[in-house]
DNA sequence: TTAACGTTTGTCCAAACGGTCAAAATTTGC
DNA sequence: GCAAATTTTGACCGTTTGGACAAACGTTAA
């Protein structure tokens, strides 16, 4: 008679919260929090309203679930980057990554960025600890690349900025890339450009 | 009788119009346009639900006046651009100015990136329009720059979009910003601290 | 077979929302 | 000073939304 409130799920539950979350993705990335409803989400996911709020207590915590894995997925690459690595192969690297993963996961950036812009209310605790603690340990590695004259000085800080700035770009505004672009060069190959110009752009 | 239909205004229609462009600025950039309320704009510029409605006929109206202006604003550092300037100096103004327009006004950022979030469905026109006719003609000129040796070689449209990227970055992304910079470095000075770091990035 | 448990659905509710309207209050032009 | 025009307000309406609930349905294992 319980609510799935404990973490013993069962199999029916395990596949249709894994459901739910995929249609709350493709619902949420697109209208945001307050542009999406629940009865959007539970006919993306194929049920019925109610049915979706037995599997999740509510919209918030749909969405909650949403963002908190987001966030592994999203700090990842940068976890990645080793210092024991070629400095050059290592921000090759990734960008590399990020740019895939603003192609492949465009509907994570764009969850993540509606989260940032509207002032991150659920997730500010964590950038100000996790996420701050890591790009402090990763700046700090840069910043002694940058010394030993691996790669050309610059603030560490904006650096890092500015790969997230123009790899998520291209999931983000990518209505506005590719109205810019047109249909010629606005197709698939955008993002090997984009990639190509980032890696000449970050390291000379 | 009418309602404020034609151009001829009144002083207090002038007037009450204004204030509640501003007022829907405020929330609109903060919630996006679903989230946001017909109330709480009212609230915002003091005044009644129905007495916002005898300026605006609805919510949509609003939200349309706010991203024509918008669009202007935008379009016009790119449009300062000259041809006939001295490029270094032409690319160091417009990073110089767009990071002032992320400092300044950063609601007005904040909206223009909702918007093309959600798919830009009210502005894509325009994109395609008028801002791909505005871009093709700027990166024609950053190309003849770049092939006369003044500039980098690079894409010059992946160019104009990096710069987008990383000075909108501080606008759109501002609380990520300071939760990743701290309360020292996350102070007044960032901005000036990334548009130094950016002329460095674009110019060498 | 059946009892217990897990899943699904139809119905319903209260609050929030966008928007209307007529009447009251205020301002403006003569 | 007053009539006409403009501005403001309170009350109201239909719809959408998040969520509750009990009843029905399905599954499973003793």
């Amino acid at each position: 008679m319980d609510k799935p409130a404990p973490a013993k799920r069962t199999r029916i539950q395990r596949e249709k919260r894994e459901l739910i979350r995929e249609a709350a993705l493709e619902v949420f990335s697109q209208h945001g929090f307050r542009g999406s409803t629940i009865d959007q989400i539970a006919e993306a996911a194929g049920m019925s309203k109610p049915n979706l709020l037995y599997y999740f207590k509510n919209k918030e915590e749909i969405f909650a679930t949403l963002i908190r894995r987001l966030l592994e997925t999203w700090l990842a690459p940068l976890k990645e980057m080793d210092e024991a690595g070629d400095p050059r192969t290592e921000i090759r690297s990734y960008i590399r990554r990020k740019i895939e993963m603003a192609r492949d996961y465009p509907r994570e950036s764009r969850l993540f960025a509606n989260e940032i812009l509207q002032g991150a209310p659920r997730i500010l605790p964590m950038l100000e600890g996790e996420l701050k603690a890591l790009v402090d340990e990763k700046a700090t590695v840069i910043a002694h690349w940058m010394h030993a004259g691996k790669l050309k000085k610059a603030d560490p800080y904006h650096f890092i900025f500015a790969i997230w700035a123009t790899t998520q770009h291209y999931a983000d505004f990518d209505v506005q890339v590719r109205a810019v672009l047109g249909p010629v060069r606005g197709g698939e190959g955008r993002f090997e450009d984009a990639a190509r110009f980032l890696e000449g752009l970050f390291l000379e």
